[in-house]
DNA sequence: ATATTTGTCAACCAAATGGTTGCCTTATGA
DNA sequence: TCATAAGGCAACCATTTGGTTGACAAATAT
């Protein structure tokens, strides 16, 4: 299995999909994030790691606290896709109309 | 850890990617659907299996053929997801200024 | 000065994931 | 009729995932 960090599996995760959710709302720190949850603060940690070790959140030092700040522009690598798949769709016939009309003519 | 097969998890595994990217040109069976990948059939009917749960292919027998076909209306859970996120991102000022704003008035 | 808050690191764990192989059933084509 | 092609089923496997706990470091507040 290859090593796989990219935006379609950070976000396949609800907790994640959570995280990106509230801080779509604004900055937070970690302990803040994990008000929440149900979960562990390290748990929150490991996530936000992953969050931004694939650039959808940033983060910055402020004394000892760790805020972290959404940065949606990596969610266009999904929109893409799935504009491209339902492209591909939308134009899957092209190539037999192409061919039944070349039949036509002949 | 709870049971989860929704469209987001579906989509995070890159082969199961690329065989909507084909299934989005047209319907295969599932040898066809294999041909470009160096695994085994059987790792193609899974994956397929995870899609067809969570209603990104629909199956339809053809004598001894399993025939796949994409179906991409639910990947707008994916793209809804991402609007809204977008759309609290844009907003996230809006209480502060609410709030400056109310701050003036008095 | 000391207690508390914030977050990190490391070890560990159970379950899920993505794959394999072998065997079996059932259509299909020669 | 019989070999073969298409696919299902089950067992198995290594790695990844998402979580835990405990100990620790460093800011901050009292």
């Amino acid at each position: 299995m290859i090593e796989r960090r990219d935006v379609f599996q950070a976000i396949a995760d609800p907790t994640r999909r959570m995280i990106i959710h509230k801080l779509s709302q604004g900055p937070l720190n970690i302990t803040q994030i994990g008000q929440d949850f149900a979960i562990s603060k390290q748990a929150i940690a490991k996530h936000i790691k992953i969050l931004s070790e694939c650039g959808l959140v940033i983060m910055s030092q402020k004394g000892r606290q760790q805020v972290c700040e959404a940065r949606l522009d990596e969610l266009d690598q999904v929109t893409d896709w799935v504009t491209e798949s339902r492209k591909l769709w939308n134009n899957r016939f092209e190539k037999l109309e192409a061919f039944l009309d070349k039949t036509k003519k002949q």
